[in-house]
RNA sequence: GCCCUCGUGGUGAAAUUGGUAGACACAAAGGACUUAAAAUCCUUGCCCUUUUGGGAGUGCCAGUUCGAGUCUGGCCGAGGGCACCA
């Protein structure tokens, strides 16, 4: 038997697809739609194995929906704005659209050898200008119901990167990208207000049960809602400031109050910006604030004003007023309510300062007596010193209680606030979907006129130059709109507007007058099921949540309102890390193993550090090009071995030893197969119920492991099947059912190896339409089965036996039992647990 | 500090949800074939008994139950997220 040439056999599969266009996406009323969306990649220049995990789960699943009988929607595109082009075009002088575009074309070649069912007509690229003219006018329509505004704020800039980042994009203080510590910069910036949302996008978590729970957990804590009150602070001093707001969570423990502390860029601040002692403290302010030490030690600093603010409960008490490190402008009013006793925070800095620490909480195990000394008592209790607050049950019953009391004296109100800020969408790039706006002689922003659109992208553009490249584009930059002079918006969009509607645009890839076409989207969306990285869980997907409800916004009225009905996010593939005696990374193939020792394969066999298993990335250089495995074991080995070791969900270890046997299990496979073709014969058997048995068993268990992404069960599966098989082969029976079982079988097989199925099944000459096996369900049910038997809650034996046997038969089958005899002899049976056809436990008197 | 998730052989892991723990694979050891090696195939895999068998066993300690990897409480350990959010 020739052997299996997968070479020659995927080529074939693949170039049969694509002339018969089997992945084309087809819509029959009578079938149900099926929206399986893998996040799609960035052009980064070759697909790397993340890639090939993340769209193998999402083929096996798609391959499995069709044969179901679903229409599936399986499409593919490309986030192809971003950063790295531009930066890999501007030092190697190469247009950042012709070195995605190649990037795009050598992706696209290499996923197409992994054998996926991608309807590619569908393809989508966010640089191209078919996708992003419609971004421009989505852009338009949200300023036009006051979604999208433009403000002075303080944003996070990348000095590295040479732009501004959104919150969700700073990560330790530092660029997500770049690595650079983020610095405050204040600058005009476009915003989406997804805070408008904070609460719907909340109440949504609710309807999304197939979503990860860790996933919905990290949305809600950023969004951050918190329950209080508002409460202005009637203010003395020689200032003109008679108010101050503050939000607070526990306005409960006002008779603690012993200072108010303000941001440095509190509107009070404007009184002080002559004074070269405040001026100096907000400078301190800002170099502590970035540095990741300052973060951690979190020390207080404070300028102390010459204002006093008033106990709104006991107007007498009046406590200082200071500008704070910790406090941040943009939550609440910018200004915190201090009350040491019971805040850790406002402890350290009461204590740093001197300040009054006043106890009105005592816990549930303690008397009136209890102080706070060492640290504050944020936890329940009693309220105590609080006059007519005394009493009152902390936090639950006095927060509410004194919020009522500060709404009758017309002292505070209810409040909720998110934590949630609205998205600053401005990039000083080159490389990104130019904003539609243009700017008079004023400096007021006008909407790039419809005529007008879309705004292109200038192409042949100096990049070699400081801060933004559109901005030194004379001509492109300057515009005549209705016959007057006007100068463009040069920021672009961030890349994460792209991303959070390009699901839509799948829908209708080659509607021309508008993003979407409504039909399309009413019967595709939403995405049944989404595939990506946990690494978006906040990012993207929060983004993706606000737009479709942006999108929807007063006058659409979608059918639905989440884009993602399921999300399932799948591990990070890892490898062992390696280097050598200067701590240099060795990448796997510069290291083997001698004699169970890691050592350098050019370098005289010198000692390699073998480090923990990480992430594949390139700057540790652990990683394993998935072009070189597919040329050396095959797409489908591959996708077996993706699959096999791990579940998805959780991070997979790369094992070349792993990878080699899935290649041989293919071989064997193959030769199975060869000796499965003699054998097909038309001659009964006896023995035939057996293997239908069998196979009726796998149907059942791989279709149950489908459905709930225990892939990597499916693959052991697999391999049982095979075990089986190669021995029931030898067994030398001819079959009737062995052909109609093996081609069950093939089809069970053939989400996760279709090019070896497809071969195998032409090869036995089946070419009826592909289709899901159905199992017998009275064919699952063996007429025997095993019962176990205890004594006392231990096994003690196992009898085959008859289904459906009763308790007292049961009872006297095990009592024939050689060892349970020994058990029974002269012992009184005290009681017996009987499970029908599972389980006998017999108790006896000891 | 707060929140979430997870602890099963040498390793990655199964266990259809409270009923035979370790399926399937990797690695290892022994054996067969071979002049030899590779490849392939077979066997083994905690403790005690020659076998039939018996004992221990799913991070640790308790509890519920006839029966716990699975449920409850406490502890220990690992990973992840958020972090001056008032």
């Amino acid at each position: 038997m020739e052997r299996y040439n997968f070479k020659k056999v995927e080529e074939k599969w693949q170039a049969h697809w694509a002339k018969h266009k089997t992945f084309l996406t087809k819509i029959d009323k009578n079938k149900k739609k099926f929206y399986c969306l893998e996040m799609f990649p960035y052009p980064s220049g070759k697909i790397h194995m993340g890639h090939v995990r993340n769209y193998t789960i999402g083929d096996v699943l798609s391959r499995y929906k069709t044969l179901k009988g679903f229409n599936v929607l399986h499409p593919m595109g490309w986030d192809a704005f971003g950063m790295p082009a531009e930066n890999a075009a501007r030092d190697n002088n190469l247009d950042p659209k012709e070195w995605t575009n190649k990037n795009i074309e050598t992706m696209k070649n290499q996923l197409k050898k992994l054998g996926l069912s991608i309807d590619w007509s569908r393809e989508i690229s966010t640089c191209s200008e078919e996708y992003y003219k419609h971004q421009q006018k989505f852009f338009l329509e949200l300023l036009e119901k006051k979604l999208v505004y433009r403000k002075e704020n303080y944003v996070n800039w990348d000095p590295v990167d040479e732009t501004v980042l959104a919150n969700e994009q700073v990560i330790d203080g530092k660029g997500w990208r770049s690595g650079a510590t983020v610095e405050r910069k204040k600058l005009n910036q476009w915003f989406f207000n997804i805070s408008k949302f904070s609460q719907d996008l909340i109440d949504g978590l609710d309807g999304l049960e197939n979503w990860p729970n860790k996933v919905k957990t990290m949305q809600k804590n950023w969004i951050g809602k918190s329950f209080g009150c508002e409460i202005e602070f009637d203010v003395e001093g020689d200032l003109p400031v008679k108010k101050i707001k503050c939000f607070t969570t526990r306005p409960d423990t006002l008779f603690g109050f012993s200072f108010l502390a303000l941001s440095i860029d509190h509107e009070v601040s404007k009184y002080f910006l002559d004074n070269k002692d405040f001026l100096k403290f907000k400078d301190e302010c800002s170099k502590t604030g970035t540095t990741e030490e300052a973060i951690a030690v979190g020390e207080k600093i404070g300028f102390k004003t010459n204002l006093e603010a008033l106990n709104p409960l006991n107007p007498k008490q009046k406590v200082p007023v200071y500008f704070a490190n910790f406090v941040l402008m943009d939550y609440g009013f910018g200004a915190v309510f201090g009350c040491p006793a019971h805040d850790q925070r406002d402890y350290d800095f009461a204590k740093k300062y001197n300040l009054e620490i006043k106890t009105v909480v005592r816990p549930f195990d303690q008397d009136e007596n209890f102080q706070v000394l060492q640290e504050a008592y944020p936890g329940p209790g009693i309220l105590v010193n609080s006059d007519f607050l005394n009493g009152l049950e902390a936090p639950e019953k006095s927060v509410l209680e004194t919020i009522n009391i500060l709404e009758e004296r017309n002292l505070g109100k209810k409040k909720v606030n998110y934590r949630l800020k609205d998205w600053g969408v401005s990039r000083q790039r080159y490389w990104g979907c130019p904003i539609p706006i243009a700017y008079d002689e004023s400096g007021k922003a006008h909407p790039i006129p419809k005529s007008m659109l879309p705004v292109k992208l200038p192409e042949n553009i100096e990049l070699k130059v400081k801060g933004n490249p559109l901005d030194s584009q004379k001509d492109w930059k300057e515009i005549i709109i209705d016959g007057k002079k006007m100068t463009r918006e040069t920021d672009t969009l961030d890349t994460f507007v792209c991303s959070s509607w390009y699901y839509l645009r799948f829908c209708s890839p080659n509607e021309n007058s508008y993003g979407f076409n409504r039909e399309d989207i009413d019967y595709w969306m939403p995405v049944d099921q989404y595939i990506g990285g946990v690494e978006h869980a906040i990012l993207h997907l929060l983004y993706s949540r606000f737009f479709m409800r942006a999108i929807d916004h007063e006058n659409k009225n979608f059918n639905i309102k989440e884009p993602f009905q399921s999300l399932f996010t799948q591990g990070m593939v890892c490898h062992e890390t390696y280097k050598d005696e200067k701590n240099n990374w060795l990448s796997p193939d510069e290291v083997e193993k001698i004699n169970g020792k890691f050592v350098e394969k050019k370098n005289n066999n010198k000692f390699v550090k073998v480090g923990p298993s990480e992430s594949m990335s390139k700057s540790k250089k652990n990683v394993i090009d998935p072009e070189f495995i597919i040329e050396n074991y095959g797409a489908d080995a591959v996708r077996l071995f993706i699959l096999s070791d791990s579940p998805p969900e959780k991070d997979v270890q790369w094992s070349d030893q792993g990878m080699v046997s899935s290649y041989k299990f293919i071989q064997k496979l193959w030769i199975l197969h060869g000796e499965i073709k003699n054998k097909i014969s038309d001659k009964y058997n006896e023995d035939d119920k057996k293997i239908e048995k069998f196979v009726n068993q796998m149907i059942a268990k791989i279709t149950y492991n489908l459905e709930r992404f225990n892939y990597n069960v499916i693959i052991a599966n697999m391999y049982e099947v095979y075990n089986y098989l190669i021995n029931y082969i030898k067994s030398e029976r001819n079959l009737k059912n062995l052909k109609k079982n093996y081609i069950q079988i093939l089809l069970c097989f053939s989400p996760v190896i279709p090019h070896f199925t497809s071969e195998c099944l032409e090869d036995i000459g089946y070419n009826e339409e592909l289709s899901w096996p159905k199992f017998d369900k009275l064919l699952l049910k063996d007429e025997r089965v095993n019962i176990v038997v205890q004594i006392n809650g231990k096994k003690r034996s196992i009898l085959n036996i008859k289904k459906g046997i009763e308790q007292a038969d049961l009872l006297e089958e095990s009592k024939k039992d050689q060892n349970i005899f020994k058990y029974l002899d002269k012992k009184k049976i005290n009681k017996v647990i009987f499970i029908k056809d599972k389980l006998i436990n017999i108790l006896l008197n000891d």
